[in-house]
DNA sequence: GCCAACGTTGGC
DNA sequence: GCCAACGTTGGC
């Protein structure tokens, strides 16, 4: 399967680039939507690339950049009793929400704001860009990937 | 903090 | 299965 590109969406409150930077790899959890659910269960593969964008931010945008480790597997989370995402619906053997692993890759030297991909004719086709696109992990062409690379001035480009 | 857009829930 | 009400997301 040729390697495909993602954007992940986390508001700074929740988990930055940094963080991860530190971390090394981080669980991707928590998300509670079945269409993104459908991509870290069925799409992403270990070696895709990923956006990082941070959202709700001063200003919002792609921070850096990301891989796939593990691909998807039954988010933890929603076993955990008395956790915000707990599920009562979701039971190990019949699992609703997945999660990925994500290993830092690096952190741009230039963010690269919303404006600015909205402004660049190369990304108007980018799900984020378009008013009340919610989806916390949307695809993304290579051609757009290595766009905002070079606009973040990324390592390699 | 506002509020528009979206997804989900639940009454019928 | 419709759809109004509600809760959430997320740019601004």
């Amino acid at each position: 399967m040729p390697k495909r590109y993602w954007l992940m969406k986390v508001e700074p409150s929740a988990y930055t680039i940094e963080d991860l930077a530190r971390d090394g790899t981080t669980g991707w959890e928590g998300v509670r939507n079945y269409q993104a659910r459908n991509f870290l269960r069925d799409a992403i593969q270990v070696g895709d690339g990923v956006l990082f964008y941070a959202s709700n931010a001063d200003p919002s945008g792609v921070v850096g950049l990301a891989e796939v480790v593990r691909a998807g597997y039954p988010d933890p989370l929603q076993f955990r009793r008395g956790h915000d995402y707990f599920d009562p619906k979701a039971a190990p053997d019949r699992p609703i929400w997945y999660s990925v692993d994500l290993a830092f890759a690096e952190r741009f030297p230039t963010m690269v704001p919303l404006a600015d991909l909205k402004a660049s004719p190369k990304l108007q086709t980018m799900m984020v860009i378009k008013r009340g696109a919610r989806l916390s992990v949307q695809p993304v062409t290579a051609v757009e990937f290595r766009e905002v690379c070079r606009m973040g001035r990324c390592a390699g480009s």
